[in-house]
DNA sequence: GATTTTACCGACCAAGTGGTCGGTGACATA
DNA sequence: TATGTCACCGACCACTTGGTCGGTAAAATC
């Protein structure tokens, strides 16, 4: 059984690696030697643990970045609280790691869909699948907001949701490119001023 | 002369023919066979009109995607209208012409910023230029709807043009993911609510 | 009409790529 | 102790890539 142990743990390895690598330079411009020459370890290896470099990438997508995905970008916005509030310290603190340029999973898909759309479908099928996940408990989350109060009952709930996935995934991309804190700041107050439009007025019903 | 001729024509026709295979396939993943190919050229003919594969596409970007996304994003924006409303019809135009997948230009810019981002700063700096001075337009065309009285004095406009940018790079990756034509229309709704919350208030100041 | 310039050809090259396969030695099983 | 399994090795292969270079034919220049 130690065998069993020792092979989940370089399998491990290679995935966390190879996703870095990935996010950092693009899955096409990656090889698989850039990968093992960073763990030291052989062609061999690789292709005694994954079928394909495909296959790997797709490993890596549902054992990393799907489930980073649900405990950072969905669960925090489960609950019974004001959903925009939820939503809003969720985007806050996924753009402050962004900031200090770790792993930002939400960013992370919206890079891989640009770089596999109209490409391969057998991999956007799986970050599809990702993204829809994130795009219905939001939807619920607005909705919930709504029962209960928080949100104004003439708004669209599925908009919403497209909308706020829109602007996240492009504030990735613009955050990237320049001045990531000063574009965080201001994206996020602007955020706030349309959760404001939406959010149910205390004056008239 | 008529050389001269013969060959800008050729130029025009291979760089053309390359935004448009670097915009589907990725700039990595497309080769100068590939767009050779295509045109049944041969590599002798490219070399001899472009020194690599690197200055063929810094050329394109000055000559195609500037001068387009200056067309498409920037003229279209400019005088003394309500900014609002001209922004709003420019996303809605150019998302139109995305919904019938034909280029965008502000999405081929999102697509190459996420693709060259960190490995290639000679390309970046071409990127972000054009990205600048969209900014800077959007950001002049806020102030003048400031002091015309379509725009609320107090709003940032800095924040609206990072704001708006965000959302328009991000929509697109999430169009071309699935369902263009209905995220097209809910996000501009959302954005139109947006709007009104940055609009003047004609009830009080 | 002779000469030079220029647009383009296509065989070729070195460097990589994803992927294969016959090994080897440590461990588990008997 | 003998045997089998399994994690891993690394030389090797077919193929693609960006890029070179000696050529050719037509147009421009003289």
């Amino acid at each position: 059984m130690d065998k069993n142990l020792k092979s989940m743990a370089t399998m491990q390895r290679m995935q966390i690696t190879g996703l870095e690598l990935f996010y950092k330079k693009g899955y096409y411009n990656t090889s698989i030697g850039d990968i093992l020459n960073e763990l030291s370890l052989s062609k061999g290896a690789f292709y005694h643990h994954f079928d394909s470099k495909e296959d790997f990438f797709v490993q890596i997508i549902r054992n990393l970045v799907a489930r980073k995905m649900y405990t950072v970008l969905i669960e925090p916005i489960e609950g019974h609280d004001n959903p925009l509030e939820l939503i809003s310290n969720c985007f806050e603190n996924e753009l402050e790691t962004a900031v200090h340029n770790e792993l930002d999973f939400g960013f992370v898909l919206g890079n891989f869909i640009s770089e596999f759309n109209g490409k391969n479908p057998e991999i956007m099928k799986h970050l599809s699948d990702i993204l829809k996940i994130w795009e219905v408990n939001l939807v619920s989350a607005i909705q919930r907001g709504k029962f209960n109060g928080y949100v104004d009952r003439h708004v669209d709930s599925e908009g919403v949701a497209v909308f706020l996935m829109s602007s996240y995934l492009g504030i990735r991309t613009f955050m990237v490119e320049n001045a990531p804190s000063t574009r965080k700041y201001r994206f996020m107050s602007q955020l706030r001023l349309y959760f404001k439009s939406i959010q149910t007025t205390r004056a008239t019903a």
